[in-house]
RNA sequence: GGGCAGGUAGCUCAACGGCAGAGCAGGUGCCUUUUAAGCACUUGGUUCAGGGUUCGAAUCCCUGCCUGCCCA
């Protein structure tokens, strides 16, 4: 214990009671418990008279002197636990040391309360875990926002909201799991560390293996390696797993964030718009229960099918009023300056482009809504529309206001693919993944992909405004601990 | 990176230039069907850190740290 901690009368006292559990010879960590029942299943059958065993965490206690309440949460839900001398006999002092936060495991009978409560006659009970530390306010909860993800355990004990946006979290996850494997998709797992990070374009974070002697970075998306495996004969395939992308963080943006990318050989973008529409349909269906969403800038999105699609262009033709793609370069400028488009000097024309559509469409749009045929510049693994090669054959997911996911027709071509990496390249100051475009010759069958950012998607779903919120770790700035 | 807001008891929050407080949690006592149990008494503070202004600073000013929101 720090010098700091021994002023703390709240902590000393918390030792002084192990130090009781101990001189009444109780080793105050117990050892398993095993067998008992769920809480929240034990209430849904409720049977006076039933005897059952329960573990759990202590979150409530009325001591009336020779007998007590508590209540004692679980994984599944919470039931309130009643002991006295009569039944306990000498035993009963063990009860009456508990603390909040102590995790005791008890045997007892069922019986209801004067007032309905279903209860547990406590007739044995064991100290599994002393809790040396005061929980959060069982009243209040834990409100601190920087308490809750530093400590993201004191979050998920006294706040059962949060627990429940985790629960929905796995569900969505599991979910879209069973969903493609139920199509023939095998889930599959490729390199995080990569020699050359690509697939996208953001800056990687970089590490080095010291056996080899090589530089290398965790993956920004494992698209060029689930394009190997098309190559080499898988047809339907998923990842479901982390990206990781060194950049800023926001209500938005975490650097580490889960996505899941899912390429189908043999079908288009079309076709991936038909299975993502289906996809999150069912994911709404099943984990919030309809197909009716709402965020605080989208009220009311309503995802029954089918979605609409509509072309890029034509979004940005009816968000100007003007033929976009029509205009000159300086033209596009002027005209998403005046619409409010804050641009920085350097802007390129694509960049204009980028940030009218983001802004004058993307962020105005309550969705779904499919946009489709996005310019070829914005990007650049994708194939190239037979009839207007200034565009490529993707889709790009609308819903509240935000991106959420895009499709492709796979880029096949890998002297079309080697160009089009060059010149991005040539912008970026990025490495050219030569192993992939040498795969890319030995024969890709033309395939649809989609990506999904998860984090964003069980936001949406779950109706929380920070990603901080659906993911149990964000990425702080570590402190030293009080 | 820029702007704004915030950081006070274990938790939730007051006090806004004049004695640092409340509710809950904690402690002691009473209480064998309570449930935000109750009643009585009661402990608990580096007011994020450092500097400055002032007779006097949680409060005003400066710097730093951390967090949130908005913008880039």
């Amino acid at each position: 214990m720090s010098e700091h901690e021994e002023a703390s009368e709240l902590l000393r006292l918390r030792r002084d009671k192990l130090a009781a559990w101990l001189a009444r010879g109780i080793d105050p960590f117990g050892r398993a418990f095993p067998d008992t029942a769920s809480i929240s299943a034990l209430l849904a059958d409720f049977l006076e008279g039933r005897e059952a065993r329960l573990a759990g965490r202590i979150l409530s206690i009325r001591d009336m002197g020779k007998s007590l309440f508590a209540h004692l949460q679980d994984s599944s839900g919470k039931m309130q636990i009643y002991a006295n001398l009569q039944t306990l006999g000498e035993r009963f002092a063990d009860l009456k040391l508990l603390d909040l936060g102590d995790i005791v495991g008890v045997e007892g009978e069922c019986f209801r309360t004067k007032t309905g409560e279903k209860t547990l006659r406590v007739r044995h009970s064991e100290l599994l875990s002393k809790s040396l530390r005061p929980l959060p306010s069982k009243w209040h909860g834990l409100h601190d926002v920087e308490a809750r993800y530093r400590q993201r355990y004191l979050d998920l004990i006294v706040n059962p909201e949060v627990r429940e946006t985790f629960h929905q979290r796995i569900r969505i996850i599991r979910e879209i799991r069973r969903f493609l494997e139920e199509r023939g998709f095998l889930e599959v797992e490729t390199p995080m560390m990569q020699p050359v990070p690509g697939g996208a374009a953001a800056t990687p974070f970089s590490t080095f293996h010291e056996a080899l002697g090589i530089p290398l970075y965790l993956r920004i998306a494992p698209e060029l390696y689930l394009k190997r495996l098309l190559i080499g004969g898988f047809e339907r395939i998923f990842e479901l797993n982390r990206n990781f992308r060194n950049e800023g963080i926001s209500r938005k943006h975490n650097p580490e964030f889960t996505m899941l990318e899912a390429y189908w050989a043999f079908a288009d973008f079309e076709r991936m718009a038909e299975l993502l529409e289906s996809l999150v349909c069912h994911l709404a269906e099943t984990v919030c229960g309809g197909l009716r969403l709402s965020s605080s800038t989208f009220p009311s999105i309503d995802l029954q099918p089918p979605w609409p699609r509509k072309r890029f262009a034509d979004c940005l033709r009816d968000a100007t009023g003007k033929e976009w793609f029509s205009l000159s370069p300086e033209q596009r400028r002027k005209l998403a300056e005046e619409l409010g488009v804050e641009l920085l000097p350097n802007a390129q024309d694509i960049d204009v482009t980028r940030h009218t559509f983001e802004k004058l469409v993307e962020a105005r749009t309550a969705g779904p809504l499919f946009v489709t045929h996005l310019p070829t510049e914005l990007v650049p693994l994708a194939r190239q529309n037979r009839e207007d090669p200034s565009v490529v054959d993707v889709f790009e997911l609308i819903i509240g206001g935000q991106e959420v996911a895009p499709g492709y027709s796979e880029l096949n071509d890998p002297i079309v693919q080697r160009e089009r990496l060059e010149h991005q390249v040539g912008e970026e100051t990025q490495k050219l993944d030569e192993d992939f475009l040498l795969a890319l010759e030995y024969g890709m069958p033309p395939a649809g992909g989609i990506g999904l950012g998860i984090d964003r998607l069980v936001m949406l779903l779950t109706g929380r405004e920070s990603i901080r919120d659906v993911i149990f770790f964000p990425l702080l700035r570590p402190r030293e601990i009080p």
